[in-house]
DNA sequence: TTTCTACATTATAACAATTCTAAACTGTTG
DNA sequence: CAACAGTTTAGAATTGTTATAATGTAGAAA
């Protein structure tokens, strides 16, 4: 929940240039109560109802990668013939409905800290992400 | 590590006809000594390393579904531009170095059982899957 | 064995998500 | 303002995957 000027300040100082088109999309993923998921082409429909200069879909990918790739944005590893975004960026997990085909937040507080007791020389974990796939109860 | 003849029962009593492109696909996965991962085109590339007779890309991609539809195979969520799959039906989970791009098994017992203290009403989890990204530890 | 039929395979077309391209545009710096 | 590097754009290209429709085949029945 920013303003605009705040979002300047925010892409600047990640080396981002302020442009227009980034500005109106920061403001259709961060001025939001509740954090959400979303595809490339939900993005691109609350972009339009949003707003009536359109933003070219190339931008948009663009944008999206970009904002991913300085932590505004979380990619969610799940099988799908499209991508998932999360604008919830701190530690947390996921149920996927595999009836509904919807993703669910689960708390960081809700799952108990996973242990790995094996390393891979050379390498430091990044992250640890927790995929719970759920079906209706009586199937 | 079956021969010809256990796969056509194998196949036969999962309802699937035991033709010749399925019997050679189930060569190709499973007559070795470990498990591995592979994409619809790392397992194109094995067929054709191990026969002459070509088996066409639909068939392929028909015979993964009905593999994993079975149980035979799983597919690993990742955020990938292509689907990966594990001739390992057991429950484990995966490391995914970043940075060589490289899937490697965790196995189950070195990852502490995972705890999901919430539930979705109506739904039951059907699976538990840890992803774990690792890049270079000077990184 | 021959016939029948539902299931499989095939090549190719279609499709959808994503990336590339190259020209036009725009923030920023001097 | 001028200059330039970074950005946007529309559309083409690419890529993984799925659909199509004709041909082939395994298995059952006659």
């Amino acid at each position: 929940m920013l303003n605009n000027s705040q979002y300047i300040e925010k892409l600047r100082s990640s080396g981002l240039r302020p442009t227009k088109q980034r500005i109106k999309i920061c403001e259709v993923l961060f001025n939001t109560e509740k954090t959400f998921h979303f595809t490339i082409n939900d993005l691109v429909k609350r972009i339009g109802k949003s707003t009536n200069d359109k933003i070219s879909l190339a931008t948009v990918y663009n944008t999206v990668h970009a904002f991913k790739n300085k932590g505004y944005l979380k990619e969610i590893p799940i099988n799908s013939d499209q991508s998932y975004f999360d604008t919830n960026t701190s530690h947390h997990h996921h149920f996927y409905d595999e009836t509904q085909k919807d993703l669910i937040d689960i708390d960081d507080a809700d799952v108990e800290p996973v242990k790995i007791n094996t390393r891979i020389p050379g390498k430091k974990i990044k992250s640890v992400e927790v995929l719970v796939k759920v079906v209706d109860d009586k199937s």
